[in-house]
RNA sequence: GCGCCUGUAGCUCAACUGGAUAGAGCGCUAGCCUUCGGAGCUAGGCGUUGCAGGUUCAAGUCCUGCCAGGCGCACCA
């Protein structure tokens, strides 16, 4: 692929600046980016009306300059085909217009190298540590849990395709007070099934599948002392169930109790011990993390001898460093979010950069159905379940509907739309796009020839499509930015509707062989995006339905 | 009390690092099927962007205060 058109944009504007005489600083201020409507061009730059104040001249009249420098530089350089026109509009725009000719090489590019064509390196390889989920297994993954999974599942696709290496992983609390309470609850079920008269505490759990493993464990005569382990180990594995029935695959699955077994938390605690970071106060063990904008020290042992949840976190995070990743990004629920702070500094006393450590909060869902919000308590163990969205709207839906807002916004999740299969519905609306396509490839009597003259293609709608499918990489960029695959799910439901539009006004199929050629490869194109798109999601790409 | 998030059309939401006339879908109304998949398309109106100030050439976006909602503030995990 060709050097990357904005940055070469970028660098004309910024020597244009030079030879203009201008203070080589004030290109900071640059920025491109693409106009909403393509009657503003295909790329718009602001400089101008950021450098009117600074040289107290209007910013027309500086565009204006501008412009007359870049067409002298832009004839000796490799964009000279690719752009038509530069203007300056509005209050001072530069605005850059893409010749045909630009748009006819990108579209064939990626109609021959397909997937590849769409890659862009920005990751060079760097490690990244994806971790998510996390549930305790003591129940089935919650809603909340499957957001979390669509959202990681789906951001880890996008930087793995963006060049970074990525690896997924889960946090396995397999120790501590909730595996004893899970442990407890399981023995408190199997004395009430043998006959015996109970009273069921209030924090036990209370949902059915309790009994189911009772009876398993009386079936396999489980020790007492080893109720814990087997109920753990048990619901462990119908949460891989769902995650495996939802798409989701974890290169690792990192158990605390082998962390707790293992020395790494001594020899954590031994490193910020001798840089003076832990201190004894009230026979308790505290970590100094106000020493990095915390709001107060933090215990890590308990007076009553026992690690805090902070204590292996501590190590488990110093550990993600040495297996040698470099960029960490933990998905955690909204309630975790004053933890932050906390996790951070003991990065930071580590003296490493607490910015290489990326907490995304992931707002929880509320389940819609007839119209209303389906109430919760998870007190009574009465929750919707992944399983349960997985059952009712299938997982495409169900990662689809996932990821269609902003992560870090609440998300109504309507059952009864997912369930729809019409445009209400916006799966089936992007799905249909990339069915219909792959039907009239098939319908074709013309095979598709990759290396036909595209300039065919000068209907409105033919070169509105191909400016949308040339976002692609842009909109994969904003992801990566924002650590969010959401604004992915907008662009393809964009994509798909300027293609339907274009089928509607114009036949694809036709007698004329070269309009037809052309207008297999613009569909094909659109299909080769949509697929792309929709892999990243883990969503399927239907070429029937 | 302190901290974080949210507040945009009747409803659900967009608006990418501040950028051009704040946009989509649903719902409502009226159209488009002898043609490649109608699971589609076209047209119609809906706004004091919670309120009040401020910064800026430019504010839904940034700052301050207030109002409303959600969440968090453990020697729980």
């Amino acid at each position: 692929m060709k050097e990357n058109i904005q940055e070469q944009v970028t660098n004309l504007i910024k020597s244009a600046l030079k030879e203009a005489g201008l203070d080589p600083s004030l290109s900071e201020e640059l920025y491109l980016d693409i106009p909403a409507e393509s009657r503003f061009g295909d790329l718009s730059a602001n400089v101008a009306m950021r450098l009117a104040k600074p040289l107290g001249k209007s910013p027309r009249e500086i565009a204006n300059n501008l412009i007359a420098e870049i067409n002298k530089q832009i004839v000796k350089s490799s964009l000279k085909d690719d752009i038509k026109e530069i203007k300056v509009e509005g209050a001072g725009f530069i605005n850059f217009y893409f010749s045909d000719k630009y748009f006819y090489e990108q579209l064939q590019d990626i109609v021959k190298r397909e997937k590849e064509s769409l890659k862009v390196n920005l990751g060079e390889e760097k490690p990244v540590l994806i971790e998510f989920v996390s549930a305790n297994p003591t129940g089935s993954l919650s809603v909340a849990h499957a957001r979390q999974a669509a959202v990681g599942d789906a951001l880890a696709n996008i930087l793995n395709f963006l060049g970074f290496q990525v690896k997924r992983e889960y946090y396995l609390n397999d120790q501590g007070n909730q595996i004893n309470i899970l442990g407890n609850s399981v023995e408190l079920r199997m004395k009430e099934l043998a006959g015996e008269k109970i009273e069921f505490p209030e924090n036990y759990y209370q949902g059915e599948y309790i009994y189911e493993i009772a009876k398993q464990a009386q079936e396999k005569k489980i020790a007492t002392r080893d109720l814990g382990d087997f109920s753990a180990n048990f619901i462990l594995n119908i949460i891989k169930k769902e995650l495996d029935d939802f798409g989701v695959k974890f290169d690792y699955w990192y158990s605390q109790k082998a962390l707790e077994k293992s020395d790494k938390i001594q020899k954590a605690f031994e490193y910020l011990k001798k840089k003076g970071f832990l201190y004894e106060q009230e026979g308790a063990l505290w970590f100094k993390s106000t020493a990095f904008d915390d709001d107060k020290d933090r215990v890590v042992i308990k007076s009553d001898g026992s690690y805090t949840y902070l204590a292996p976190d501590i190590a488990y995070h110093d550990d993600k460093y040495k297996r040698g990743f470099r960029w960490l990004i933990n998905l955690w629920g909204p309630d975790h979010h004053g933890y932050i702070s906390r996790l951070k500094a003991s990065v930071a006393a580590f003296g490493r950069d607490p910015d290489s450590l990326a907490i995304v909060i992931v707002q929880l869902a509320t389940i819609f159905r007839d119209g209303r919000p389906v109430q919760m308590s998870t007190r009574r163990g009465e929750y919707i379940t992944l399983r349960e969205v997985l059952d009712e709207v299938g997982r495409d839906a169900a990662r689809f509907f996932f990821l269609m807002r902003r992560t870090s916004s609440h998300l109504d999740f309507d059952l009864d739309v997912a369930k729809k299969q019409s445009s209400e519905n916006p799966v089936y609306y992007v799905q249909y796009a990339h069915a219909r396509i792959s039907s009239i490839v098939r319908n074709s009597t013309l095979k598709l020839n990759k290396d036909t003259d595209l300039s065919v293609l000068k209907e409105k709608e033919e070169l509105a499509l191909i400016r949308k499918i040339l976002q692609f990489s842009y909109i994969l960029n904003i992801c990566l930015k924002t650590r969010d695959p959401y604004m992915l799910t907008v662009y393809l439901q964009e994509l798909s509707e300027t293609f339907h539009k274009f089928y509607d006004l114009h036949r694809v199929l036709s007698d004329d062989a070269e309009l037809t050629q052309g207008r297999l490869c613009l569909i094909e194109g659109t299909r080769i995006v949509i697929a792309c798109g929709l892999d990243l999601l883990g969503v399927s790409k239907p070429e029937k339905m």
